[in-house]
RNA sequence: UGGGUCGUAGCUUAAUGGUAAAGCACCGGAUUGUGGCUCCGGUCAAUGCAGGUUCAAGUCCUGUCGAUCCUCCCA
């Protein structure tokens, strides 16, 4: 029995990894276009990282993460998201001590234990960018503008910006308790999973699919309605610089991070074009999360963004991703003493910094021409007893079939 | 956590319950040292796996594994 990638992982094949290089490349430029500079955390953390920094109530901690025993029995998780690791790094690091804010961006693989479908997967791999250390929407709005432009560049244009705010320590009980009271009479109508979320995430609830319980939420209290007044000057603020920046949005009170470390702003990037899992990018404000984890009180904003998601969308939108480089020669022999000779020949090209190919599997010539044409070889050189002799060696340019003469020596400079 | 769809050659797809086909790809030849186009030839499957119904199963039934999509959750 062959064994196949374990479910929900996927191999980034030669025909797609260019792709990949292409949007890490983009990626990398625009984060330091916008003064922000990469780090690299382990794939795997202590599971208490987790447990603490996204809330061990929620689904992830509960029942999404790989989580084992190492041989030494601490118990290790392999990161689920980007963002605590990276605040993890930030105090372990003492970061806070330098000038801030501190301006981070990573490229990660997450997992997560899901059941695959399109755009979802149990390994995936995000880009992600975290400010820490300032309370200013100027914060939020830059983060925001980032992905805006990224996607943008990406040549994607038709996704939409939706945000809203979530609320604060302050403001957020409040709110909860008035959308419990408003819900506890209608309490046995709501579908089962909204029974469950009564207690835990009330405010799930108003972002149910179930046509009877859309119903039964309409003209329930709704977060934005419940902010206290800093919180309502920060959206306030936020809108402002985003219209500042002619960056269009909509104020979409239904969107709830699943991950409980978010305060004020939440945010996502959403279309409806590449199946169920519309969301490509995802982020907000963490007043406590630092906190949270051991660290100093000290504010951060950042996002995630879903590169299998993201590339969904460019291909669909036919991005062009460049494409591998082509061999720019082709060397085919004829006979063994003309093999050594194009082996030498071969080497010293690419010592050059040329792109020269050879034959391996000791084709016939007219095999070794289909191979060149087939790998897209510029041009092709035929060595033979005559060229061994000679160092004359004769190239053809496979576009059109002209054929050149030139002296060995001289090959490296008409390429 | 539920639910839908689909598993035939390396790939894409055929086959009213009756001998498992074709194209692409790959290898060779026509053209003994020159690719693409054309023509000719060749290699490659016990139809995911296990049972069952039947004279006969790729086809019908059950189970199982895998893929995929939706619910859910998020990137």
């Amino acid at each position: 029995m062959a064994i196949k990638a374990p479910k929900g992982t996927k191999d980034v094949l030669m025909g797609d990894s260019y792709k990949w290089q292409y949007i890490e490349k983009k990626w990398a430029e625009i984060c330091a276009e916008y003064g922000f500079k990469e780090i690299r955390t382990p794939v795997f953390e202590a599971t208490e990282l987790f447990n603490r920094g996204i809330g061990d109530t929620t689904d992830v901690v509960q029942k999404e993460m790989y989580t084992f025993n190492d041989m030494g029995g601490r118990s290790i998780t392999l990161k689920p998201e980007g963002t605590s690791p990276a605040v993890r790094s930030f105090i372990e690091s003492n970061q806070y001590a330098m000038t801030q804010p501190t301006k981070v961006y990573y490229n990660t693989p997450c997992f997560r234990y899901e059941k695959p479908q399109a755009g979802r997967l149990r390994e995936f791999h995000q880009f992600g960018i975290e400010n820490f250390g300032t309370h200013s929407m100027l914060a939020d709005a830059e983060i925001i503008a980032l992905g805006y432009d990224f996607l943008r560049r990406m040549g994607i244009d038709d996704i939409e910006l939706h945000i809203s705010s979530v609320g604060c320590r302050n403001c957020r009980p409040v709110h909860r308790t008035a959308l419990q009271d408003f819900l506890r009479p209608k309490f046995d109508c709501l579908c089962d999973t909204c029974k469950s979320r009564f207690d835990k995430n009330p405010m799930r609830i108003l972002d149910c699919k179930s046509p009877q319980d859309k119903e039964l939420v309409k003209g329930a209290p709704m977060m934005l309605d419940y902010l206290c007044d800093d919180c309502r000057k920060d959206f306030e603020e936020l809108k402002s610089h985003l219209d500042a920046m002619g960056i269009s949005y909509v104020v979409d009170p239904t969107i709830v991070r699943g991950l409980d470390y978010y305060t004020k702003t939440a945010f996502e990037f959403i279309t409806n074009k590449i199946g169920a899992q519309g969301t490509v990018c995802g982020g907000g404000r963490y007043d406590h999360l630092i906190e949270e984890v051991g660290g100093p009180d000290i504010p951060g904003v950042g996002f995630g963004l879903g590169k299998e998601r993201l590339l969904m969308m460019m291909e669909l939108a036919g991005h062009d991703f460049g494409g591998d480089l082509k061999p720019q020669i082709f060397i085919a022999w004829i006979g063994n003493e003309a093999r050594e000779y194009s082996v030498r020949l071969l080497h010293e090209l690419r010592q050059k910094g040329i792109r020269a190919e050879m034959d391996t599997r000791e084709r016939n010539l007219k095999g070794q021409m289909k191979y060149a044409d087939k790998i897209g070889a510029e041009y092709t050189v035929v060595i033979g007893d005559d060229e061994v002799a000679s160092g004359e060696l004769t190239l053809k340019k496979m576009s059109d079939s002209s054929q050149t003469k030139v002296r060995k020596e001289g090959l490296a400079d008409v390429i």
